[in-house]
DNA sequence: AAAAGTTGATAGTGAATAATATCAGGTTTT
DNA sequence: AAAACCTGATATTATTCACTATCAACTTTT
């Protein structure tokens, strides 16, 4: 359905972003992507993920702010109100009850394939997680 | 007032805290303290902020976060919904807007002492931050 | 008057971090 | 069949980070 747009290969993305394929491959691994793969097991990227990357490393190049901490600060997003999760869902929900590993490294009980949800899809910074907690707060 | 509840000077709460009278300070202009100060420009800690000091050290030393990643996740802190800081004056404060210091460390319009006020006390980790937003999103 | 505090430098240290590189043995894509 | 990918190691690098130490000149506390 979507998967059109995901039209990179690991090397390409890796070019795009100015970064190499085992510093990608790392980001993986450290919780702050989640590339889309095959059946192959082979990634594939989108521009929009290429676009997460930078904003990724803008976070530790430009503000100075480690992996750990980037991941922490994702573990804030309320992911549980943007997905309309039920409070029985919640209680048994690792990602509700973490504040050291976003939604997507856990065990979310919500079905959806994190690849295509919107608490991981739209936010990848720390101006991003407050813009949203405006909207909810009112 | 409150100011009873400060009762250690400088060397006495870094000795508590386990660290130096100059890391102390370079937590506090790095934004994440804010020392009681006399008119004489003395600091004075209270047994809170000691237990704050020690919050801190755990999400360095354990945690392994950085301190730009502490200020920033303490930015996302929605200072403007529990202080109900009203429309007219969020716009113009800086503290609604940034996502790289806590508004302790801006022009917060607020016209509260933040060494007094609920947003700079209650919070120094992510998990405290987290909770407050479970309540805060009902 | 001595001890402990203040601001504002500067310098140094050990550990940790982010990132690159490379190897091996295998699979997928082109 | 060659190029690019996969997982999973291991080693190395340069940089950054948190922290300590020390100096100076001055002020406050005890």
């Amino acid at each position: 359905m979507v998967q059109q747009e995901y039209i990179h290969k690991i090397g390409k993305t890796a070019e795009l972003a100015g970064i190499s394929v085992h510093t990608l491959r790392m980001y993986e691994k450290e919780g702050l992507i989640i590339p889309f793969q095959k059946e192959s097991k082979q990634r594939r990227y989108s521009e929009k993920d290429v676009e997460r990357i930078l904003c990724i490393r803008k976070a530790i190049n430009d503000d100075k702010m480690n992996i750990e901490g980037i991941r922490r600060l994702l573990s804030l997003i309320p992911c549980w109100k943007i997905t309309d999760c039920p409070e029985n869902r919640r209680k048994k929900c690792e990602a509700f009850h973490s504040s050291s590993k976003p939604c997507w490294q856990t065990d979310c009980k919500n079905g959806n394939d994190c690849v295509n949800c919107t608490v991981y899809r739209d936010f990848c910074s720390g101006e991003s997680v407050k813009n949203k907690l405006k909207e909810l707060l009112e």
